[in-house]
DNA sequence: TATTATTTACTAAAGATGTAGTAATTGGAG
DNA sequence: CTCCAATTACTACATCTTTAGTAAATAATA
């Protein structure tokens, strides 16, 4: 298994950016990186080497230069990740977290109808 | 504003047992955590107190014994933390997460079924 | 090619987190 | 009341996180 830990916001932004780059070198990162979260070259420098370590990136020398790309798919960080929350805030529980999300107001009329549509496709596939 | 920033797993399970016991002592917390927090009682001293820092407990001497309880709601912290996580892995979109739930089978036909069924409560209320 | 800019590799330091020990005080059992 | 147990207040310390600087190597440009 690549990994486990749960991502800090900044790693995420920088994963973020990778997932939809592709390979790609620091400095591409650090300039697409949004104000919020804008650091000094070498503080995102760090943070990918880090990412490496971590086993979420892949490191690799083009001629001298470094390039990085993901070596975990967005998906299989979202399920970590999602996973990981739901057992520390809703007691594992997927269904008390969406209980929540409906309960609590967060959904829009337009995101309740779309999850509408979700249920009926996927009972739709199921029978 | 209390506080915003999110919670450790130990510290969630500290809060927890805060949230179903109500007011109590360091004790009765550091005895009930599940095996897999437990850990000496001056550690679980030490989180409390932070805890207190952090603006989400309340002390209080009885006597010359301290005691302790939530500075904020259940609801509220979850509300918080949901936002937080929503935000870095979701891109803020609540209907997002919802979508992956249900796409990503972590959801039972039971879960779903629930799920029908708040949905449909919710849709009866608005109209 | 000489000079400037960028990148890499390494180091560093402050703050947060995880873990717990100790001294002093207070509480409880005889 | 005396002695042992528990609690409080304080301290300690390793590790991780956040942030970035610096020296050396490499690339780009005049």
């Amino acid at each position: 298994m690549p990994n486990s830990q749960t991502m800090t916001p900044l790693e995420w932004e920088i994963m973020k950016l990778f997932w939809k780059q592709g390979k790609t070198s620091i400095r591409k990162i650090a300039d697409k990186l949004p104000e919020s979260y804008q650091r000094a070259y070498t503080t995102i420098q760090t943070y990918v080497e880090r990412l490496v370590d971590k086993g979420l990136l892949k490191k690799e020398k083009k001629g001298k230069i470094n390039l990085y790309e993901p070596a975990i798919r967005e998906q299989t960080a979202l399920h970590h990740e999602t996973e990981s929350f739901v057992k520390r805030a809703f007691n594992g529980s997927f269904s008390r977290l969406s209980g929540y999300l409906i309960k609590s107001g967060k959904l829009s009329e337009d995101e309740i109808e779309e999850l509408q549509l979700l249920i009926d496709h996927y009972r739709e596939k199921k029978s």
